[in-house]
DNA sequence: AAAAAAC
């Protein structure tokens, strides 16, 4: 079978643009999923993000929306005739820019929506028409309750990240969304992992699916080399700061399981000079973008974020990821570190495992992955003596370290940014005394009778939520959930 | 347990 995009039946416009991007051989779900789409059956694909799956699904979905004239609509309006959700803001941002892409030589329109920004633009947009639609379940719900978006023309839809899609925290919403859509149309399901439960619910969304299986589901990509330590909490900011240096690690995913932890870690690091910055959802939208995109800029060595990073991001040449804390769910371990090693590079994934309940989770991450997992010790390169004094103070901070093949990371974080890309040389090492002595406690605003911080406030802003159906969490109401909406739905 | 997604 030919894996060139030059002997594919897809419209002139979209082969052009292709070219553009100098594609010539379609990557192994393209060449899969491309024909299957084509054919207009409903399709559920597993295959671990990097490799093309936007384009799998965008390229024919287009092709299609081009040959097929929707015969209900007069040629002057222009519904919605294909819907793509996915789980995350950033993540809609970057399918949409690349179905511009791939639309632009076509009269196809395509907009996104999605919270934490204006809604007006995305408004003004979709009152002008457009038949490509990309969106974030939330906003989207919005605007067809606005009437800003109708969806009853809707012909195709796509999950993409499916199993978070169909997981308990947006299955309400999804279901709304799917309520407003015909019941005639093809449904797209796509995810690097798939559970059995959601497997179940996904085919009951689909009607006669081919499966697409490119790599086994939940397969870590062979590229990336994973290593785990066992890391006592009090030393993993060291042991992280060690490993960079040690191998020579110029970029890196850093994942925190949770917000205020992952503000912190980001906080002290860059108080120790690594330029790093944090990304997590209580930071606003702007604030999100602006790391995202220094980080892609290289104006960042580690993004220091949540699970919100954790899917479907796509940036080039990410040499490494680090667990920081062990994921709760084994499920996005794989999608942590299929952040690195992205289109056939290798990549680097390095966990660290600590006390409670991490041995439980490794253990998990083994079984899903189905490799063996050898926790190692990781030896420090300096064992000076360590722990906390009763008022919670460090005994000793991490200064004065000598080895560095990075002025990379050493630059001070007032560089980050400069338009010229300097980086100044490595600064003097500051003394203890000029740093905060309440470093590492958590801060309590009360404690001094000041403000929060800024950092510290957005990171506990609670996330105003609707009391609702999306927090249960009782297993059994959460199987009654599942169960209703799989016998619900179609 | 946590995160994500709407004003």
């Amino acid at each position: 079978m030919s894996t060139l995009y030059s002997d594919l039946a897809l419209a002139d416009p979209l082969k052009r643009a292709v070219a553009d991007m100098g594609y010539e051989h379609m990557t192994p779900i393209q060449a899969q999923a491309i024909p299957v789409v084509l054919s207009g059956q409903d399709v559920m694909g597993a295959a671990q993000t990097g490799t093309g799956k936007t384009a799998a699904f965008s390229l024919p979905l287009l092709h299609r929306l081009l040959k097929h004239e929707n015969a209900s609509t007069s040629p002057a309006r222009h519904p919605v005739r294909a819907l793509v959700l996915l789980p995350t803001r950033e993540l809609a941002d970057q399918v949409a820019q690349q179905v511009k892409l791939y639309a632009k030589y076509t009269q196809l329109r395509s907009a996104v929506v999605f919270g934490g920004i204006d809604m007006k633009p995305q408004t003004a947009e979709l009152k002008k028409g457009v038949e490509v639609l990309v969106a974030t379940p939330g906003r989207l719900l919005d605007h067809i309750e606005a009437k800003n978006a109708v969806l009853n023309q809707v012909e195709y839809v796509v999950l993409d990240e499916a199993d978070r899609m169909l997981d308990i925290g947006f299955l309400p919403d999804l279901q709304r969304i799917l309520s407003y859509l015909p019941k005639q149309r093809t449904t797209l399901l796509f995810s690097a992992t798939f559970s059995p439960e959601i497997k179940r619910l996904a085919s009951s969304y689909l009607q006669d699916p081919i499966t697409i299986e490119v790599a086994r589901p939940n397969e870590t990509a062979s590229t990336v080399e994973q290593v785990f330590y066992g890391v006592h909490e009090d030393d993993k900011r060291r042991a992280l700061k060690q490993i960079v240096r040690q191998r020579g690690i110029t970029q890196a995913f850093v994942f925190v399981n949770s917000k205020l932890g992952c503000a912190r870690l980001a906080r002290s690091l860059e108080r120790e000079g690594l330029r790093c910055t944090a990304l997590h959802g209580d930071k606003s939208q702007d604030e999100r973008l602006k790391a995202l995109a220094a980080f892609k800029a290289g104006e960042v060595d580690l993004l220091v974020c949540t699970d919100v990073a954790a899917r479907g991001l796509d940036i080039k040449d990410v040499p490494a990821v680090f667990n920081y804390d062990v994921p709760f769910n084994a499920e996005d371990y794989v999608h942590r570190i299929g952040r690195t090693g992205r289109a056939g590079a290798s990549g680097l994934a390095v966990s660290f495992a600590g006390g409670g309940n991490d041995a439980r989770l490794v253990a998990d991450i083994e079984k899903l992955i189905k490799k063996k997992i050898e926790l190692q010790p990781l030896e420090m390169d300096d064992e000076r003596p360590r722990g906390r004094m009763n008022d919670g103070r460090r005994r000793w901070r991490e200064d004065g370290e000598t080895g560095d093949a990075r002025d990379a990371l050493d630059a001070p974080r007032s560089n980050q940014g400069s338009s010229e890309g300097y980086r100044a040389p490595r600064p003097q090492r500051t003394t203890h005394a000029s740093r905060d002595p309440f470093f590492d406690k958590p801060y309590e605003a009360s404690d001094r009778g000041e403000e929060k911080p800024a950092w510290e406030a957005s990171a506990k802003a609670p996330a105003p939520r609707q009391p609702g159906s999306t927090n249960i969490r009782s297993k059994r109401k959460v199987a009654a959930l599942f169960k209703a909406a799989e016998t619900q739905q179609n």
